[in-house]
DNA sequence: ATGGAATACCTAATATGTTAGTTATATCGG
DNA sequence: CCGATATAACTAACATATTAGGTATTCCAT
């Protein structure tokens, strides 16, 4: 079905990524401050996001707790291909223009990348 | 006033960013092929569009040439800070993870963020 | 001028998203 | 067992998105 997550959902999926698991209650006390939605709301919304599959949920006592079925990575890559088109080094210059990064965060990004290239390496041809 | 294109804006957008500017038709013969919508859709879209100030046009001769006012630097800011509160070096992680880069494309990564820090060392501290 | 083609403008139907009230049901303490 | 409370389930109202039909206007060629 491939439904992309709306921004309500997207909120509610951040949530979830942070908290692993959780009941509506959960969700919502963290929804909550900041947008000041209705318990039922959260409720309501976690219901259709379980229908739609892009949360499950099973029984803890009373209450359901809920989990997400999208991964950030998911919703990352979609994101890539419906943007970028996949292109990934196209992203990264835009990012690199649009972020103000510190020497820190940039060396970080060097490191990763570096790092991803060492273990392609190992597992191909030799070693460069 | 801030909206977030939905996904079917997203797709004009992108269209309008490849050609840069261009009239309804120019849109819909993009579109058409991928989509199958009826050109008074696209025109429909883009007045809309054009009333939420996520494109501007200008008249020539008898038609109206669109063209995108958010780029898509903006459009992936505020995806980065959306999904991910901003930490560039967690949405490349993913990206490294769920993308299958060559070491071509890893190459030219790190050339690019080589490149930033030089940039940035230049205009602060020495050298490094 | 007049008819045809292209286009903007207006309108509306349908679908989907968003929010929260109301009702039913289960659980726990006494 | 009984009432209080927490929660799920249902329902509904309203907003926004999506799609395309119809109408008015403009320009071009005959």
């Amino acid at each position: 079905m491939e439904t992309a997550p709306t921004e309500r959902e997207m909120e509610i999926l951040k949530v979830l990524w942070a908290i692993e698991e959780g009941s509506v209650r959960d969700v919502h006390a963290r929804l909550e401050p900041s947008s000041g939605l209705h318990f039922n709301t959260i409720q309501t919304q976690l219901r259709i996001m379980d229908d739609k599959g892009l949360v499950a949920h099973r029984r803890q006592g009373r209450s359901f707790l809920y989990r997400p079925l999208r991964t950030r990575e998911e919703v990352s890559s979609r994101f890539l291909h419906k943007v970028y088109d996949g292109a990934v080094n196209e992203l990264m210059l835009n990012m690199l223009s649009s972020e103000k990064l510190s020497d820190k965060e940039l060396s970080e990004l060097e490191a990763l990348i570096a790092e991803a290239r060492q273990k392609k390496g190992r597992t191909r041809k030799g070693r460069k």
